[in-house]
DNA sequence: ATCTGTGTTGAC
DNA sequence: TCAACACAGATG
């Protein structure tokens, strides 16, 4: 809502990494390999048969066993990488325990590289089920980026399940429409919302953005949508997941403070004040699912009011694609430029694809969105 | 000290 | 595009 902020989950930027070799490749030497098996190295993919008996016992332990899976490659403690190329470069996707993970690791990412008719190590090709659409359209609302990083932190399976608890679509094709009624919302990135209802609004205090890492909750509000069921929820507190926008979950400890007879949002809270660089009189406004779930949702906007700051904004293009919103700042800024400036209009543009694979250490791939 | 994932190469 | 291999640099 608003014009706040699209996706910026995203601005993990440092997560995917892409392995570019250096235009040229003279620094390094390549150590000379050569030793009594080098004969033996390279006998092909897939291969690791020993040729020559006679080392074939020492050759062995030190050769990694090939994976029989497309994307997959061993790692020397035993565990398993998974990667994928692209544009001639390598895409690291994490590493694995399992040799299937890693598989299925990368058959995620072929998927979203590559379309879904990717070649991909377990999934069937052809037949589709609703469920398959789905996560096809999970995987085209996020970019490359996120789900790279998603599978490098093993929490695609979340973010799936997760962002499916979202869809209104049921069974039956119907979709729960909710004809002139505001609440049911369609995101920055073209997902579904569930309806909710609005529970309350909270203008950001200083002390609620500053050192303190604590939200006040008014009382009012706490006790009537927020209610701590006996005193030890009250002074230990609980953990309230919400969900913001851009489907990421925001994991807040609420407790109540005697202290200041206060109810307050604790852990968690200052990670979000720092993401969405929440200033003093900005809105942070909480929803809930009219579900049987009821999910909770945070919302948030730059402040309002007669006197808006205004900063200069760097002017921006956006371009769609997949449903993704894919913002560009205008000039050559590759990073740095970022968090800049405490400006609050525009905080809502982030570099939100400009950290993902595209764009990481290659600017040339700028100006070509 | 251990592990990840990048640099690099050559096969396909 | 892909996996093999070595190892630099990150991480603990």
């Amino acid at each position: 809502m608003d014009g706040s902020c699209i996706d910026e989950s995203t601005a993990t930027s440092d997560s995917i990494s892409v392995s570019i070799s250096p235009t040229s490749a003279v620094s390094h030497f390549p150590p000379p390999t050569k030793s009594p098996e080098s004969p033996l190295c390279r006998v092909g993919s897939g291969s690791s048969v020993i040729l020559d008996s006679e080392f074939g016992v020492e050759a062995e332990s030190r050769k990694l066993p090939s994976s029989k899976y497309k994307g997959v490659v061993p790692q020397p403690n035993g565990r398993w990488g998974a990667q994928i190329y692209e544009k001639h470069q390598r895409v690291w996707l994490g590493t694995f325990n399992e040799e299937d993970e890693a598989a299925k690791a990368y058959d995620i990412a072929a998927q979203r590289f590559r379309g879904r008719d990717a070649i991909t190590n377990f999934k069937p090709q052809g037949e589709e089920n609703e469920d398959d659409d789905i996560e096809t359209a999970f995987l085209n609302s996020r970019s490359k980026a996120e789900i790279v990083d998603m599978l490098r932190k093993h929490t695609y399976k979340d973010e799936l399940e997760q962002s499916k608890r979202n869809y209104l679509i049921d069974g039956q094709g119907k979709q729960h429409r909710n004809p002139g009624a505001n609440n049911a919302a369609l995101s920055g990135s073209g997902r579904v919302l569930k309806e909710r209802e609005q529970l309350f609004e909270k203008a950001v205090t200083p002390s609620d953005v500053g050192k303190l890492n604590r939200l006040v909750i008014p009382k009012q509000h706490a006790e009537k949508y927020f209610p701590l069921q006996n005193v030890s929820n009250s002074t230990k507190g609980v953990l309230l997941n919400f969900e913001d926008i851009t489907g990421k979950v925001w994991r807040f400890r609420y407790s109540y403070w005697n202290s200041s007879q206060s109810y307050v949002l604790t852990k968690g809270w200052s990670r979000f004040v720092k993401e969405k660089n929440l200033k003093a009189g900005d809105i942070v406004s909480f929803q809930r699912s009219t579900g049987p779930d009821k999910q909770l949702y945070i919302d948030w906007k730059v402040k309002t009011g007669p006197n808006p700051v205004v900063c200069s904004v760097k002017p921006v293009q956006m371009v769609r694609l997949f449903g993704v919103n894919i913002f560009k700042l205008a000039e050559n800024n590759s990073g740095g430029a970022e968090g800049a400036g405490g400006c609050n209009g525009k905080r809502s543009i982030r570099e939100v694809e400009l950290s993902s694979l595209e764009c990481i250490k290659k600017q040339r791939i700028i100006g070509a969105l």
